[in-house]
DNA sequence: GGATGTGAAGTCGTTCACAGCT
DNA sequence: AGCTGTGAACGACTTCACATCC
């Protein structure tokens, strides 16, 4: 399917399209050029052409491309066509907040077991937070739950220093992608993959530009 | 010495020495060469002489870097060894949970003030999750408080469909810098900054990265 | 001796410009 | 005529390699 290795730029780029073209279709369009992607996207044309040519030919020369049709083939691209079914480990204020986080249901994101070492402390808590029981299961268990409910990928919104711990867990339960929320680097062995989402980062940078 | 153009790839990094960097601290070590810094970083040695070579000169030849002192120096480059006062917009489960985030605490990152539209309607059942009482101020009040206060940054915790409202509201009290957590694009004037936050991008990324 | 700081080389991603298709 | 797809030019970031200094 695919040859050259393909930019991350290019990926999360696939990603903006993708929310822009649903909001296209929202409206009604039906066809869109690559210089009106590009414009309502902050990027280059010549870039939204080159991004889609890595993985083939969608537009039509003279026309555009068509809204419904490009959605459809970019959402194939990423795999978010498909169900993902996540694990959430750590279920403190973060975890919680993104166990009822909309907008990962309107994506094909769903949340299937949340983890904490401690259920019994904050099952309670959780569930009234939440305005709703949930199930708190404890860490031990992660292995055979991850085979149970065939889960794919891992949050994790643990402490800093207990990351790399429940990153071991899940590698050992063969949960290949890892979203880590905890402020530390993670090690995996080869095969798995670990995005970060460091909000740290994110505001130190932030603060950078603002002092320059 | 601070003239040319830092990548920001740069200033991301600059951010996870000064984690690295503290850890080592907290150790007790005293000095770190390029090396030692770039294996845990898990980055190019050379990349770390050059990112510290856009703001001077901070290591001894034949020694390396005095682990303090260089932490001392990245936080000055960063502005992270000022307080940042920040304003919370939009206090659903995402809004609170960041209100509370302890990582946010150990940096130099202070929330001062939670806006909602809404704010007689959730306060109770925030105060409640929080286990504390939490004031929650009328998205209407946003620019007094922000010059009472002296609010420097701005994090968007809304739903899509608002962020660019708010966004204009924090222009419009002068709040140079937002972080936006809305899954939306945003456009501000010349001189105000946007720094995004998109789990989904992210999470797109993943499962890109899994279908591969 | 040993590690930094840095010009030069190399790699990767972006933008240009136009041929090619509808 | 208009817009895509793409080789070529460009620019930016990373890595190498070594002169420089402690």
């Amino acid at each position: 399917m695919k040859f050259s290795k393909v930019p991350e730029a290019t990926i999360r780029r696939l990603s903006r399209y993708s929310r822009c073209l649903e909001q296209l279709q929202a409206k009604g369009e039906k066809v869109v050029s690559s210089a009106q992607l590009a414009t309502k996207c902050a990027v280059n044309a010549a870039q939204v052409r080159k991004d889609l040519a890595y993985f083939g030919e969608f537009g039509i020369r003279g026309v555009g491309y068509y809204v419904s049709e490009l959605l459809f083939d970019i959402k194939r691209i990423l795999g978010s066509d498909k169900e993902w079914r996540m694990a959430i480990v750590g279920m403190g204020n973060l975890g919680s907040a993104l166990f009822s986080y909309k907008d990962f249901l309107k994506q094909n994101y769903k949340i299937v077991a949340a983890f904490d070492i401690d259920p019994h402390r904050i099952i309670g808590r959780v569930s009234e937070k939440l305005g709703k029981p949930v199930e708190i299961l404890h860490s031990d268990t992660l292995r055979e739950v991850v085979r149970e409910r065939n889960i794919e990928i891992g949050i994790i919104t643990t402490p800093a220093n207990q990351a790399q711990k429940v990153a071991d867990q899940l590698v050992e339960a063969d949960v290949r992608g890892i979203l880590n929320f905890a402020p530390a680097q993670i090690e995996v062995p080869e095969g798995y993959i670990v995005k970060n989402v460091f909000f740290t980062t994110v505001l130190d940078n932030l603060a950078y530009l603002l002092s320059v």
